[in-house]
DNA sequence: CTGAAAGCGCTAACAT
DNA sequence: ATGTTAGCGCTTTCAG
C-alpha cells in the first residue's frame, strides 16, 4: 500500500535486476522470454504504473509537444481550426503521458524556433503557418512536423475537385472560384484543381481572390456578380468565405441554389444550420479555461464567476 | 558551446553551491542579495535555460495538466467548447513548461479519476461535466479544478438576465425560454434568472426544455408556437439551440425579429453570419493533427494526405 | 542475455 | 544564508 510501486519493486519481485525490468517494461533492449514473463507478472501484481516523467528525463526527451502557430495575429491561438487541432493533439498524446502546449509565433519566427529547440521540456514540435521550412533549426531535426507545409495537410485539391464535378453534374457551366490569397502556399492546390478542371471541361475561368474570411467572401461574391452576371455557381475555399458569399447573394436578391449554387470547404459544425445574425451574449470560455488551469496548479485566483456581455445583432 | 549549460555550470561560475543556485533560479528558499545577483549574472552569461522536467521530477510534480471531460459520448473531445477550452489551457501553461492532455471520461467516472490520481505524470486535473465533486479521489485534493461545478463558470444568470431585460426594453412581453436539461446543474442558473425576472415583471412563464442542441431548439420552437401562439420572443440558452429555433421559425413563416425576437447564448464565431444549409466538403483537422503529433514524436505514419469528402446540402 | 553502476538535471532535508 | 548529501524513477553504457 505504499504510495506507488516503482520499477525497483517490480524488479525485486520478479527476481531480476532493475535494468532488465526496465528493458522489459519499456520494450527496448533484449530480454529472455523467461524474465519478460516474470516482469510482466510482477508488474501486474503490484499494479505498476510507469512514470513517464522519470523515463523521459533519463532519456533526455521532453514531456510535451509544442504546437507553434505562426501568424500575424496573436489571437490565432483562438482560431477554431487551431483549437480543434490543439485539442486533437492533446487527446492523441494523452496515452503517452505527454501534454501539448500551444504557442503563437510572430511572422519572423526564426528566433522563436531557436528558443523552442533549446527548451529541453519540448519533446517535439508541430508547426502551422510555416510555408517554408528553411528556418527550422537543426536542433529540431527529427522531432517536428509541419501542418500544411510538409505534405501533411488535407487533400483540398481532391475535395474541391469533387465539389466542382458535382456542380458540373447538376448542370452548372459558369462556375466562379473564390480562392485563397495568392501568396499562401496552401491556397495553390484548390486553385490548381479548379483551373485544371475548368480547362478540361472547356469552361470559363472565373477566379476572385479571397482570404478565407467571410468578409472577403462578401466582397468576392459582389465582384463575381458584377463581372460575370451569368455565373451560375460559386465555389469558395472555406466555409467562412461561403457564408460571406451567401450573405452577399441574399442581399442582391439572388436565390440559392436556383440562380447560383454555392459550395464551401471545411464542413464546420454550423455549416448545417441556417441562421440570421444572432443576438446573443458572450461566453468567455478561454478566460475560464485558463483560470481553471491556473487554479488547478495552485494559483488561487480571485475571479470565479466570469462576466457575460450581451451582443445585439439583428434577431433581437 | 556544450549542448546545454546546467545549473551546476551556473553555480560554479557564480561561485556558489548548487543548492543556492537552485534557490535563486527557482525562487524558493532564502538567498542573499549578493548570491542572487551572482547567480543571475552567471545564468545570463551562459544562457541558462531551466529544465522543467528535471525540476518537476525532483519535486514529485507532474508535467501535464489533464483536462478530463465527463460525458456520455467519447466524441465530446471534439466539441467546440471543449476544444476552445483545451487550446486555451495549452496556451496558458506553455510558459510554465507544461502541457495539457485531453481525456474523455465515461459517466461512471470514479474509476477513471482514480487512475488519473495515480498517474504521476499528471500535475493537475481540470474537470468538466462533473456535476458532483463527491467522487473526486483524495489524491487529487489541491490539484484539481472543476469547470461548471466549482463556481468556476460563466455567469450565465447575468448574461441571460441582460438579454431578457433587453427583450423587455424593446417591448416584448410574452417571452419564452428554451432551457437546458432539467437534470443538469449548469442549466439551473439561466432558468432561475428567467423565472425570477418574469415574475418580477409580472410576465407569463413559458419554458420548454432543450439540451443545448440545434435539433431540440427546432422542436422547442415548434412547441412554443403551438402552445403559446402569441409569443413575441424566444430566449435560448445556447447559440446552437437558437439556430434551431431560427430554422423552425423560418419554416413556420414567422419573421425574426418583427414577429418573434430570438436570443442565444455563447457568441460562437458564426453567430454573426447568416447561412443556408451549406454544401461543402469535410476537412479532417483532427486526423491530421493527431497524425502530426505522432509524426513529430517519431512514429512515421504512412498517411500524409488526408481525404476530403463532399457533403451536399441545400445550397448546391 | 543480464547485472552493477553511473547518471539525467534539479530539489530538499539537514547541518553548518 | 549556504553548502553537503541524498535522492526523484528510470535508462543505459559497460562488463560479465
Amino acid at each position: 500500500m505504499s504510495s506507488s510501486p516503482g520499477l525497483a519493486e517490480v524488479a525485486r519481485l520478479a527476481g531480476v535486476s532493475l535494468a532488465t525490468a526496465s528493458r522489459v517494461v519499456s520494450g527496448r533492449g533484449p530480454a529472455s522470454a523467461a524474465s519478460r514473463e516474470a516482469v510482466r507478472r510482477a508488474a501486474a501484481e503490484v499494479g505498476y504504473v510507469p512514470h513517464p516523467v522519470a523515463s523521459r528525463l533519463a532519456r533526455g526527451a521532453g514531456t510535451r509537444i509544442l504546437f507553434a502557430v505562426r501568424d500575424r495575429r496573436a489571437g490565432i491561438v483562438h482560431d477554431p481550426f487551431v483549437t480543434r487541432a490543439a485539442a486533437a493533439m492533446a487527446a492523441a498524446v494523452d496515452a503517452d503521458g505527454l501534454g501539448v502546449s500551444l504557442r503563437h509565433l510572430p511572422l519572423d519566427a526564426a528566433a522563436g524556433l531557436e528558443r523552442i529547440a533549446a527548451d529541453r521540456s519540448v519533446a517535439a514540435v508541430v508547426l502551422a503557418g510555416h510555408d517554408s521550412l528553411d528556418d527550422v533549426p537543426a536542433g529540431l531535426r527529427g522531432r517536428f512536423a509541419a501542418i500544411g507545409a510538409d505534405g501533411l495537410d488535407v487533400d483540398s485539391a481532391a475535395g474541391i475537385g469533387a465539389l466542382l464535378r458535382h456542380l458540373h453534374v447538376i448542370g452548372r457551366r459558369r462556375i466562379a472560384l473564390v480562392s485563397g490569397p495568392a501568396w499562401l502556399a496552401a491556397a495553390r492546390a484548390p486553385l490548381g484543381a479548379y483551373t485544371t478542371l475548368m480547362r478540361e471541361a472547356g469552361l470559363p475561368i472565373r477566379v476572385v481572390p479571397g482570404d478565407f474570411t467571410a468578409g472577403r467572401g462578401r466582397l468576392a461574391a459582389a465582384t463575381v456578380l458584377r463581372r460575370w452576371p451569368d455565373t451560375d455557381a460559386i465555389a469558395a475555399v472555406s466555409d467562412a468565405t461561403a457564408f460571406g458569399v451567401l450573405q452577399s447573394l441574399a442581399a442582391a436578391g439572388v436565390r440559392v441554389p436556383c440562380d447560383v449554387a454555392v459550395t464551401g470547404f471545411d464542413d464546420i459544425p454550423v455549416a448545417a444550420c441556417v441562421s440570421a445574425a444572432l443576438s446573443t451574449a458572450t461566453h468567455p470560455v478561454e478566460l475560464i479555461a485558463a483560470a481553471a488551469a491556473k487554479a488547478a496548479l495552485g494559483a488561487d485566483s480571485s475571479a470565479r464567476l466570469f462576466p457575460s456581455r450581451p451582443v445585439l445583432r439583428s434577431t433581437a
